[in-house]
DNA sequence: GTAGGGTTAG
């Protein structure tokens, strides 16, 4: 099918004919409907105004509609073509570009270039130099794209080869090079070349500045700017340099170097005479870097009182404080200045929305979620998430089977909340499903190859979690680790997860806190009390690690549970803290079990103090003496319960409340 | 404002 376009009016009748008419751009509609109301009716054929069509309707992203539109033109240019190849180059679609390239009648020097970029963005050197090769005449273009494709893999000898047999190199040429050697940490060799440059545009100082950042030479980067920051000739390029480094001060928690370089860049309040351009003053974005680096240093006041200060803001400026209000857990300021927003736009919504739902405002985020005029998978994503870590399960499958119908794909976050959710509730099948999802959807990071360990460790499904965790095998860290640890030791393989903690202290990965409570766990569940003792004095020692309550509680679970009952109080007196349910429950339980009645009076007194309503103290101390035969104390604890009106729980299985 | 290369801030 084929539109014979004789002439602009032409083409629009016979797209209104066809019901095509969503293949033209808004605005190029309004063209055509100006042409037929001047009458130009017997123009020659207007491939001019199509291509620029064809690029629109890829500018738009609309690639397929572009290669339909393209399908049914009778007259082709060069340009044509090359617009349509450089449509699937943007998209990545090679073998569709190589296929038109293949086809064209006639090729020139862009499309040669085109299909070299394609290659190289799809990272097929061989193939794009293969192209650069064969080529007949090459211009700058060709060159630079070459060796910009090989600076970008890493390939700094074949750039630079091309480089210096290259007839002529220009500044586009040296910006890629030394840009490719900071990226590929080679800062010394950069700033050799940049010094060597003969001539300098406005993009050369801030690459050099920026990929100075990027390897964390932030005073080399501050002196480059001093050194060729004079000679710019464009000062709105200079302040893009200092905003840049304002930033990376910030992001390095420097917020006095920060600060220090904000002061230098002069203010004024109002320009005039001179062109922006030329001028070397504060704009938008220095203040918004610099609100940032308060932040990121915590100091909210010093950030507010900046954008107070501030005469020009933009949807930023608000975005930042608001959601630096929002890690502050700061939700009455923030959404304070949220109600106060021009125009919140998505990412000010999200804000709001995570703030509320993190900090367990279940209601109110959601009651924000519904409002939103737009959502975007993070909003999604933060509501689910919200649900999931307040402990929500329902709510946060029902709001992603909400999302799956709303037609939003669920991404690595959205499926790691609800692995999280499958493991609370320790539901194996719906996380297996969750897993086929994973696999099926995205590629696994390390965080989400630890949501599945966890999921599958607490599910009992231990050997799959395993299975997990040994694939992953350049790329583990110490939370996989302490996930693996953790689920041995919780399903009773002592024996495997303190294998699994030799190794991981062979392999020099530091444990943590977390670490420490799943080994001591399993030295107790095994009843490895010279062990556990060594482990619990290596935290500190060794790790720099100082022991919480929770590590006590082990130490004291034990000794005791070892029999080692005055061993277990001497712990409980030295600890630094007071002790908690953890604590004594241990040891009453140990009690019970070594028969040992005056201890166990000393744990239940001290846990009726910390639980008054639990009636497990006064039980079980009831059934000891009465085990005893020491009727007359057993008999005090009875009318102690009725005096503290403690009733009897019904005994129930945490397993049979939640399966089915 | 018809197609291709490098590159710069929050």
């Amino acid at each position: 099918m084929a539109i014979w376009c004789r002439n602009i009016s032409s083409l629009r009748r016979s797209v209104v004919k066809r019901q095509l008419s969503h293949l033209i751009t808004p605005n190029v509609s309004g063209q055509l409907i100006r042409c037929r109301s001047t009458k130009i009716s017997d123009a020659p054929p207007d491939i001019r105004r199509v291509n620029k069509n064809i690029t629109n309707l890829i500018r738009n992203g609309r690639v397929e509609d572009a290669r339909r539109l393209f399908g049914m033109l009778t007259h082709r240019n060069t340009v044509t073509w090359n617009s349509m190849i450089s449509g699937y180059v943007q998209q990545r679609e090679i073998v569709k570009a190589r296929y038109l390239f293949d086809k064209m009648p006639q090729r020139d020097v862009v499309s040669w270039n085109l299909m070299i970029s394609g290659y190289l963005s799809c990272r097929h050197l061989e193939e794009g130099r293969k192209l650069f090769d064969e080529m007949p005449g090459r211009d700058f273009v060709s060159w630079n794209t070459m060796i910009s494709g090989y600076a970008k893999a890493g390939k700094m000898n074949e750039a630079l080869k091309l480089f210096n047999c290259m007839p002529d190199n220009n500044v586009v040429s040296w910006n890629a090079v030394i840009s490719g050697l900071l990226r590929n940490g080679d800062v010394k060799t950069a700033v050799e070349y940049f010094k060597r440059m003969p001539e300098r545009d406005s993009a050369s100082l801030g690459a050099l500045v920026s990929g100075l950042i990027q390897n964390e030479e932030l005073d080399e980067a501050e002196n480059v700017l001093y050194e060729f920051g004079e000679s710019n000739d464009g000062k709105e390029d200079l302040i893009h340099a200092y905003n840049t480094l304002i930033a990376g001060y910030g992001q390095k928690g420097r917020v006095g170097d920060a600060r220090r370089l904000f002061d230098k860049v002069p203010s004024y309040s109002s320009g005039q005479g001179i062109s922006r351009k030329k001028r070397f003053e504060r704009n938008v974005v220095s203040w918004n870097s610099m609100i940032m680096a308060y932040i990121k240093a915590g100091d909210m006041v010093s950030a507010r009182e900046l954008f107070d200060q501030m005469t020009e803001r933009d949807t930023f400026s608000w975005n930042t404080m608001v959601s630096g209000y929002v890690h502050a857990s700061n939700m009455d300021e923030a959404s304070n200045l949220f109600s106060k927003m021009r125009n919140p736009d998505v990412l000010s919504w999200n804000s709001i929305v995570s703030g509320y739902a993190q900090t367990g405002k279940l209601e109110l985020a959601r009651d924000y979620f519904e409002r939103m005029p737009q959502k975007n998978r993070v909003s999604w994503n933060s509501m689910i998430s919200g649900y999931e870590r307040n402990a929500d399960y329902k709510g946060a499958i029902k709001l992603f089977m909400e999302m799956q119908q709303a037609g939003e794909k669920s991404d690595r976050h959205t499926l790691s909340s609800l692995l999280s959710v499958c493991a609370e509730t320790v539901a194996l099948f719906l996380g297996m499903q969750i897993h086929q999802l994973v696999s099926k959807t995205v590629i696994p990071d390390i965080p989400l190859n630890n949501s599945l360990i966890t999921m599958y460790a607490r599910c009992g499904a231990i050997h799959e979690a395993r299975k997990i965790f040994d694939n992953m095998i350049f790329q583990k860290d110490v939370i996989s680790w302490n996930a693996m640890v953790g689920g041995y030791a919780s399903h009773g393989f002592a024996f495997e997860a303190l294998e699994l903690f030799e190794l991981m202290k062979r392999l020099k990965v530091r444990p943590t806190r977390i670490t420490f409570i799943s080994v001591l766990n399993a030295c107790a569940h095994a009843g490895l009390v010279e062990q556990g003792r060594l482990y619990f004095k290596s935290m500190d020692y060794e790790f720099g690690i100082k022991p919480e309550v929770e590590h006590f509680a082990s130490l004291v679970d034990i000794v005791s549970r070892d029999g080692q009952l005055e061993e277990a109080m001497k712990v409980i007196n030295t600890m630094p803290m007071e002790p908690d349910k953890a604590v004594w429950g241990a040891v009453l339980g140990a009690c019970r079990v070594h028969n040992n009645v005056e201890f166990a009076r000393i744990a239940a007194e001290a846990l009726m103090r910390l639980e008054p309503e639990s009636s497990g103290p006064y039980c079980l101390l009831y059934n000891m003496y009465a085990d005893a035969g020491r009727w007359d104390d057993a008999n005090e604890i009875r009318v102690l319960m009725e005096t503290n009106n403690i009733r009897k729980e019904p005994a129930y299985s945490r397993m049979g409340s939640t399966s089915s």
